[in-house]
DNA sequence: CGATCTACCTGATGGC
DNA sequence: TGCCATCAGGTAGATC
């Protein structure tokens, strides 16, 4: 489900809505979700504690903790987390529930139970959280220069979408956002990252950031199977302005002469203009 | 080392 | 109706 455009969505929300707030209790159900520390470990090192800042890196949720300690949330495909009072029923798939003492909650809902949190401890010497170390550049959070991004392009031979979606190059891209990304920039999925000339290089930079954005200011998108919503339950927009994604023979909005044409790249769908994208 | 595949799950959808 | 195959926003881990 979620790509950058949806966490940050739900970054923002969450920095209203739990910045300040002291956890109270924590609820795990099932094996899955929490499953690189046990149950009860997880649940000592959150209660008690109080959350003080919300940041986000690549697809990571990043929940800072006053005992120094984060709380990292990855939703992977089918991962929502809601906001609820205790009296609402818990809906099917609830993994976890977090009650603050001023009374709220946070769930964890997830069917796929792919997604996945954990708390962990920041390294002293560099103040990083390990478990983040191998991510790329995050293109919202903290943007390069399109020459690095160019240089990062040419010291490579891979597909162009298999290096967009590659977390340790960029963080945060997934399966729609590199088809709207190399649409928006003209360029084929499958051409060579080190065939691209310096135009096409700064087109596809500028492509990646201000996709992302306009993603943003929309709340992300949501298909038709709704599996993304914010904290509220809301879908997100964006998807009424997908350019490719999900648009299999509907003709093109740019040359109005292609249909959408649906590859299979790297197992999964990838949606492109054969005429525009060269 | 890099590229490619498979597995991890539930649920929606479509063909027969 | 039901049964089966396919597909879905992601990524770790095995294999080549």
């Amino acid at each position: 489900m979620p790509e950058l455009p949806e966490v940050e969505t739900i970054r923002r929300e969450l920095e209203r809505e739990a910045v300040g707030k002291r956890i109270k209790s924590v609820e795990v159900h099932g094996t899955r979700t929490v499953r690189r520390q046990t149950k009860k470990a997880f649940i000592a090192k959150l209660e008690g504690t109080k959350i003080t800042a919300v940041s986000r890196r690549g697809k990571y949720l990043v929940l800072k903790l006053d005992s120094g300690d984060v709380l990292l949330i990855h939703l992977r495909m089918s991962g929502q987390l809601r906001r609820a009072t205790p009296k609402e029923p818990v809906a099917k798939h609830t993994h976890v529930i977090i009650t603050f003492t001023q009374g709220g909650q946070l769930r964890f809902v997830d069917p796929r139970t792919f997604g996945e949190l954990f708390v962990t401890a920041k390294d002293e010497l560099t103040a990083e959280v390990p478990e983040l170390a191998e991510l790329g550049f995050d293109p919202v959070e903290d943007p390069i220069s399109w020459t690095t991004f160019g240089q990062q392009l040419m010291s490579r031979q891979m597909k162009l979408k298999a290096f967009l979606t590659d977390q340790t190059i960029i963080a945060g891209l997934g399966n729609i956002y590199a088809d709207e990304i190399l649409f928006a920039a003209g360029l084929r999925y499958d051409r060579q990252t080190d065939s691209l000339s310096t135009q096409e290089i700064r087109r596809l930079y500028r492509a990646v950031v201000e996709t992302l954005h306009e993603a943003i200011k929309y709340g992300g998108s949501t298909l038709d199977d709704e599996q993304y919503v914010d904290l509220n339950g809301k879908p997100g927009e964006f998807q009424e302005h997908h350019k490719v994604y999900n648009r299999e023979k509907l003709p093109c909005y740019r040359c109005r002469r292609a249909t959408i044409s649906k590859a299979k790249f790297g197992g999964r769908s990838t949606y492109f203009c054969e005429v525009c994208q060269v």
